[in-house]
DNA sequence: AGAGTAACCAAGCAAGCGCTAGTGTAAATA
DNA sequence: TATTTACACTAGCGCTTGCTTGGTTACTCT
């Protein structure tokens, strides 16, 4: 077995776990589906992978790590003012949203088919990322620039954007960017 | 197999059902555990549904069902006034949400392993229910209520919505009204 | 009493599941 | 040249899956 997790053919071995995982969900993906998708046969799979759980994880692990990443990148370039951080965020959750899509639908919706292990080890990547949103969302109630619960509001914000997945079509006239903006404004009053 | 839809006994069984669906996943939920659950053994089950994916199918048909009159009648009782209109619609929709909460989590989550043919159906439902809802937000954005692209508005707030089944806990101090009344107001810029 | 029916059970089949054991081979390393 | 390493293969084990079959109760209606 494989312990080295950068090995670049189970990175691409990941990338097209994740794939298959949307299309068939996870349970429903057999590792001969995933051996087949990878040009190998089944067994060859667990050189790679101890077991069916660990490409889950790190299929989870890819898409949070490049959330983390994204998002600070795009904190660190834009200046101090709440309004322009919390377009910025939202911009980023977009971006990461759609050009990893498949790693993040499955983050979104195969989170509790994680062990335990897996699972804990992952909620404090997750936790780091959420810490942003919440540090950006204060920064914007205290300028007065939004109103309402700083919890009620950062849950209903992730929520609005995480749900674009179900329909947002990136083929069609709105980019990802269109859609952070129209949500800021939607809820920022000064900008009506 | 039992044909007659409304049976009480089918009906108990679909409620149980969806209880499972919803600690496990539909896909790891097999006949075996379903049976077991509802004090019978795994080949009564079929006397009651053709196979499982029709199980599946009365889940979401139930919840679908119940949203819908919840809904209507929510809209029926209240004045004409956009903005009570508006209030009204989210309160019941997160009074659904949580009286139904397993058949909606089922809805919600598992709308893929329908097959076709059920999937068809229910489709038509849940977009008698969508439809309502358009015609809410769109009356709240003649009145000058509440800004921004129909479609966006809509299904940003249906998205913070549905997503709350993910965080909230009601134990809590937070009743779901208190919730919608939260979110209206997000997006209010008159209610500051 | 006899017929019909809804609800259940015991037993098991065929298919598919995750995963393992053991082997082959070409390239990298010593 | 000898040894190790990375990656793939074949074959199949042990188990679980959804579902079927054939038959048994218990109740209702004529």
């Amino acid at each position: 077995m494989n312990v080295m997790n950068a090995s670049p053919r189970r990175k691409e071995l990941t990338r097209l776990a994740a794939q298959l995982f949307v299309q068939e969900g996870f349970d429903r993906t057999t590792v001969r589906m995933l051996a087949q998708e990878m040009g190998i046969k089944s067994g060859s799979l667990f050189h790679h992978f101890k077991d069916k759980q660990e490409i889950l994880a790190a299929v989870i692990e890819e898409g949070t790590q490049n959330a983390l990443m994204i998002a600070r990148k795009a904190l660190d370039e834009c200046d101090a003012e709440p309004e322009v951080r919390l377009r910025a965020m939202a911009r980023a959750h977009l971006e990461t949203l759609f050009t990893d899509r498949n790693a993040h639908v499955v983050a979104l919706f195969e989170w509790r088919r994680l062990d335990p292990a897996a699972s804990a080890h992952l909620s404090h990547l997750r936790d780091a990322y959420e810490a942003l949103w919440v540090t950006v969302i204060d920064d914007a109630l205290e300028a007065g620039l939004i109103h309402g619960d700083r919890f009620l509001v950062s849950r209903f914000v992730l929520g609005a954007l995480n749900w674009t997945v179900r329909w947002y079509d990136p083929n069609g006239p709105r980019s990802p960017d269109d859609l952070a903006d129209e949500l800021v404004a939607m809820i920022m009053p000064t900008s009506a």
